[in-house]
DNA sequence: GGGGAAATGAACCAGTCGGTACATTTTGAC
DNA sequence: GTCAAAATGTACCGACTGGTTCATTTCCCC
């Protein structure tokens, strides 16, 4: 059953909803389609089963990050990190969720599950910022929802459009694998979004990840 | 013909490549399934013809904004507000951007026609740069390309994950028809991020739109 | 070891859908 | 008016695909 979930998890992302063959996830399982329907009673089953588990995973992860133990500006920056790594090696999280847009979230909004998973992140977010904010190192009247947007916002956008757009500016032939914005630049970014002053922008560790 | 593609534009935003019906498009036109199969050959073909026909139109649009009329920095902000209003009114080019991700950009690549229009974007935004780089007005350091990154990826993501953002934080009930960040915001957060100095943010004028 | 429930296999089906064959009509240049 | 080319209507098809039927096997609890 985990073996279904893992194959239907990389048919849907690559596929999409109704491109994806539940034939062609049986063939690749050690299992049948007759079993795919018995464990999981019809594609939007699966498909659904499917959405719950990339999110959950997310959320784990995501849940273990210990932001507190970090000072306001450096919480930030490694919630930033953490988000523009995950996204960019869970291709397939990412076209769950674009296609899950172009149905318009009806599999999403079925799913209790996920949307009582989500409230933690903007936590996690809101504490940091109030704790910014406190020392004076974040600048007032944001909300925590705009904050974690604007992280979405970046880090998503680069693994989504990443086809259409280094197609589109292909002929800027530096960037490496159609990638955006880099890492540091998003970190930036959002700093500057969320800092109170940019005069000294913020201290560019040069570590790789987390 | 105009109406075939105006039919399959909505349809194919509607549904994605693989979702969208001929059949569908057929019934919802004046003419018929044959007809369309004898105007653009394949449904591919009637794909490829709306995508190249929706890009089109938003470059046609984009490249009578005269920028060059205004100051560095409220060129920046016209540039934004101007994306971040077609972005938001017409969600059919999203959505056919988003599925032609999904396809990898597959399609994309085969029409040199679109790739050929966007380079005229870049150069837009590298002007408005160059100036505000004299000006002393904007930092040094940034690529074009980033900073017209920064502002699709929000104005984009701000309508094309509408519906799994706005469900999952459906709790801050305040934010009407789920859009994130509102307009100010995109164009406050481009503008420090671009900017030299945000001790004194930028004005904010009141203007709706345009 | 009996028996009911869970798990599984193989063939099959009915509806769907992109695409076509064939014939016919309309158009427009001369 | 003629005639070729463009345009169009109708009916149809073959492949695909989500889902099922029926029968069988494996599991496991007492």
């Amino acid at each position: 059953m985990a073996e279904i979930l893992t194959v239907a998890t990389h048919e849907f992302a690559d596929k999409g909803l109704t491109g994806a063959r539940i034939d062609m996830i049986a063939a690749a399982t050690r299992t049948s389609k007759r079993m795919i329907y018995y464990y999981f009673g019809s594609k939007d089953g699966l498909y659904l089963a499917v959405l719950e588990e990339a999110y959950r995973r997310m959320r784990e992860i995501e849940a273990n990050l210990h932001l507190d133990d970090l000072q306001p500006m450096a919480a930030l920056r490694k919630l930033v990190e953490f988000t523009y790594d995950h996204h960019r090696d869970n291709e397939d999280f990412i076209r769950l969720v674009m296609n899950e847009n172009i149905q318009r979230g009806d599999y999403l909004r079925q799913s209790k599950t996920i949307q009582s998973l989500n409230s933690n992140a903007i936590q996690s977010v809101q504490a940091v910022y109030a704790r910014g904010l406190a020392q004076g190192v974040f600048r007032a009247g944001l909300d925590p929802v705009d904050i974690h947007s604007a992280i979405s916002a970046f880090t998503f956008f680069n693994v989504s459009n990443r086809h259409t757009f280094g197609l589109i500016f292909q002929d800027k032939a530096s960037q490496d694998k159609a990638e955006t914005l880099k890492r540091d630049q998003v970190v930036e970014l959002i700093q500057r979004f969320v800092g109170q002053f940019v005069a000294e922008p913020s201290p560019s560790n040069g570590s790789g990840r987390d």
